[in-house]
DNA sequence: CTCTCCCT
């Protein structure tokens, strides 16, 4: 009998079948609707190899798990439960005759770590494969390290549903392709990129796509404010239009999913959830507005933010698709073919940009302290698993190389981030941790724009679950239960629904984020001490409350939630979005009491003290004695760096000196002169600088410097003779005058400027550099200005001399101007004075 | 001017 009778992926079952039987690994390559999700894996139950045990199937969302589970029964003639099951989180449906269990991904890696032999499973099929998620990454990489030291006999089926041309040589593996089924789609573009709001854009689209086709349509905003503008926009069409977002009540979600029940036209404005996660039905038209919004983490500040970016090309090719369920459809992209060919083709796997503690925590219980040991498709990025690795230390998770500590190991047994891991393992009220944590998991039960205590939803919780009537969406408040219920049970604490301590409630957030407890910044006036919603946090961050908030005259916060801050917010940072107000005393049991020697460039002082701090939070404050004059050096040094080189001042001798070594050393590269440039000088402060810093400590003593014999004394013996020998500072000419040598940088000629009158009888253009460098001459007339630059003195008196001379003369009768220019004395005096 | 989307 076969399951696949029909269906596309019929012509490679026995392929799958063949490759599974001699590969432990084997990628199959399918379009929607041929069958691989719904079908294959029916056909591979009876196959000798599996002898009878289990097969596994991955997939990354709970509803498509239960809709899987569905289709696979239904194909047996059976109820879910039966020969094939599903387990999610909160549910299982399965039995002692389950031989296909459907799972989603955060459950395959639970049962690894706890079974990591996967006894009675004899197959792992890997499902979505080109989403790349993180999990589905790690439950590939776990799996094959398994094959390789514990099961030879276990098979893994990676699927996927695009083709991505280098994945076959990378897994290294056997490679099967199956046809798709789908009915065609006409993708349509825009001759030009359109200019203007995506909103008015996508809107206008969708009124033309109403006039020239059937069928429904579904268009694709970037996010919430964008459809909510569409929706305006939309109000007069003759058709019933509905918006469709992931914060959406699940009941008006259904409104957009199904037919409208009075059998009008329906257009449906959503966000990238309907790109793969639901399913709209009577979809014909498609209009794609080419953006869309996703988290960028970033890992120094340990904080995300949302951008809005353009659609990459298999994206675009997933929307494109949904037009094509029912029958032949159309796609509009609102973008130009031109724009197209230059979109990316897909975004980054999850591993190379998501926050890698959870997967640092998992490896680190695997056995697996360096990820990269692992067999990987892309390797988890070494700065990402360090900050990974520093935050995990600091929950007491992980010991200093990197290995799991039983902390780290209570951790894993509540389902969440290490973060709340840790406020629920440690947090002293457990029924109020499970209610913090499930808050702060769970999306806000609050309309935006309600004020950030998270305290008052902890309250608005409590009270529903007393039967109130009261605040917030019930639908996630219901959400928000199951995540506390279980976590309440694994501590082993009852439900408590009194009214929350809201102190109790900061102390439990800065457990879960230290880095983000924040202290009121006092306002630049100085005057006002609290109440601007302007913070400090411990990561040295700022932030600030929304305007009017209620937590605005707290003196200290714990900060949950808060975004990375954009460019337009200037020096006020990130916003906050959800906080608890802390108690002081706790900020006092977390701090310790260091020495902070640094220049403040604003009163252009050192500063050296002692500070009691949480990170970046200064408590308290006493006067350091006896500072380190290495720790001097350093501030000074640092001071010095980020204000500029400018704090020094140079005399004309020191900047001389400066210009005469930096000439030799483009003169003379093989003796290794030290580099006085501006950047040679900033990089070597402390070395050069150093000894004539004991006794800064202002702007002004730094001006005072003398830094001539700072700069000699970092020359060594004997470049100092060298130098006098090299570039001398004078050059005596024929008059006997010791002239000063202009030395100039990259190593051009020094400039000897003289009157011309002092050089009569010289023939060779005078030299430094040991006779190698010719000086470039500016002769100058007996005022001083300057009539010829030549580096050929020779031929200057044979001929342009007599040009100068006929000029000069009549305005300079009382010098000498000879007809023999030769044999005349040089003198830099009148006429008068030689006889 | 916050709020793409998943998972234990």
């Amino acid at each position: 009998m076969s399951f696949s009778a029909g269906l596309p992926i019929a012509d490679v079952v026995s392929e799958v079948r063949e490759a599974l039987a001699s590969h432990p690994l084997v990628l199959l390559q399918a379009p929607p609707g041929a069958g691989k999700s719904t079908a294959l894996p029916l056909e591979l139950l009876n196959e000798p190899w599996l002898a009878g045990q289990k097969v596994l199937v991955l997939q990354p969302r709970r509803v498509a798990a239960r809709a899987v589970a569905a289709r696979l029964a239904a194909g047996l003639g059976e109820d879910v439960g039966g020969t094939v099951g599903y387990r999610v989180r909160f549910e299982a449906r399965v039995s002692a005759a389950t031989r296909l269990e459907v799972v989603t991904e955060g459950i395959l890696t639970r049962r690894l770590q706890r079974d990591p032999e996967l006894a009675g499973v004899g197959l792992v099929v890997l499902d979505e494969f080109h989403e790349r998620s993180l999990n589905a990454d790690l439950a590939l990489a776990l799996l094959r390290e398994v094959q390789g030291a514990l099961r030879e006999d276990l098979r893994v089926l990676v699927m996927s549903a695009t083709l991505d041309e280098s994945l076959p040589a990378r897994l290294g593996v056997p490679f099967i392709r199956s046809e798709g089924r789908a009915y065609p789609v006409d993708v349509r573009y825009l001759t030009a990129d359109p200019v203007g709001r995506v909103e008015d854009v996508v809107a206008g689209a969708v009124r033309r796509a109403l006039e020239e086709h059937e069928g429904d349509i579904l268009a694709f905003l970037p996010g919430v404010r964008e459809i909510r503008g569409a929706l305006g926009r939309l109000a007069d069409v003759n058709a019933v239009v509905l918006p469709l977002y992931g914060d959406l009540p699940v009941r008006e979600q259904g409104r957009a999913l199904l037919p409208d029940p009075s059998g009008r036209r329906k257009v449906v404005l959503a966000t990238n959830i309907a790109e793969t996660s639901l399913t709209i039905q009577g979809v014909r038209v498609v209009v794609d507005g080419g953006l869309s919004r996703s988290q960028v983490f970033d890992p120094g500040s340990g904080l995300s933010r949302l951008v809005t970016g353009r659609v990459t090309q298999d994206a675009a090719t997933q929307r494109a698709g949904r037009a094509g369920r029912l029958g032949p459809g159309v796609a509009y992209r609102l973008w130009s073919p031109r724009t197209q060919a230059l979109l990316p083709a897909a975004r980054p796997p999850e591993m190379l940009e998501a926050d890698l503690a959870p997967l640092t925590l998992e490896l680190a219980q695997w056995g697996t302290p360096d990820p990269t040991t692992l067999l990987w498709l892309d390797a988890p990025p070494a700065p990402r698993v360090g900050a990974a690795r520093e935050l995990l230390t600091g929950l007491n998770a992980l010991d200093d190389s990197g290995r799991v500590t039983p902390e780290g190991a209570r951790l894993l047994e509540f389902p969440t981030h290490p973060r709340l891991a840790h406020l629920l393992s440690t947090g002293a009220n457990g029924a109020l941790a499970a209610d913090v944590a499930a808050l702060l998991e769970e999306r806000d039960p609050f309309p935006v724009g309600t004020g950030t205590d998270l305290s008052e939803r902890v309250s608005a919780l409590r009270s529903w679950r007393r039967g109130e009537q009261g605040r917030g969406d019930v639908a996630v408040l219901e959400r928000i239960e199951r995540l506390s219920k279980q976590w309440r049970r694994t501590r082993n604490v009852p439900v408590d629904n009194a009214e929350p301590d809201h102190l109790e409630v900061g102390a439990l957030v800065a457990l879960a984020y230290p880095e983000r407890v924040a202290l009121a910044r006092e306002s630049t006036s100085g005057l006002a001490r609290s109440g601007t919603g302007r913070f400090l946090l411990a990561s040295g961050q700022g932030a600030a409350l929304p305007e009017g908030d209620a937590l605005a005259g707290s003196r200290a916060l714990a900060v949950a939630h808060l975004d990375a801050g954009s460019a337009g917010w200037g020096q006020a940072g990130g916003r906050i979005f959800l906080a608890a107000p802390l108690d002081p005393a706790v900020l006092s049991t977390r701090a310790s009491w260091v020495d902070a020697v640094r220049w403040d460039t604003r009163s252009g002082t050192l500063v050296a003290q002692q500070e009691r701090r949480v990170g970046a939070l200064v408590l308290d404050i006493r006067p350091l004695r006896d500072l380190p004059g290495e720790q001097r050096v350093e501030a000074l040094a640092a001071g010095i760096r980020s204000e500029g080189l400018h704090l020094l001042k140079f005399t004309p001798e020191a900047e001389q000196l400066r210009a005469r070594v930096d000439s030799l050393r483009h003169w003379r590269p093989e003796d290794s002169w030290p580099d006085l440039t501006d950047a040679g000088l900033l990089a070597t402060l402390e070395d050069w600088l150093g000894p004539s810093l004991t006794t800064v400590r202002t702007r002004d003593d730094l001006a005072r410097i003398n830094l001539l014999p700072a700069l000699q004394g970092w020359l060594t013996w004997p470049q100092p003779q060298h130098l006098d020998q090299l570039a001398p500072t004078h050059l005596t000419v024929p008059s006997g005058s010791r002239v000063r040598l202009e030395y100039r940088p990259d190593g051009q000629n020094p400039i000897l400027a003289v009157k011309l009158q002092e050089l009569f009888g010289l023939a060779d253009t005078p030299t430094v550099n040991g006779g190698r460098t010719p000086v470039l001459l500016h002769l100058l007339s007996p005022a001083g200005r300057p009539v010829q630059v030549t580096q050929d003195l020779r031929s200057f008196w044979n001929s342009s001399y007599f040009e100068v001379r006929r000029d000069l003369r009549g305005r300079y009768p009382k010098h000498p101007w000879p007809d023999d220019p030769w044999t005349h004395e040089p003198t830099r005096f009148t006429k008068k004075r030689l006889t």
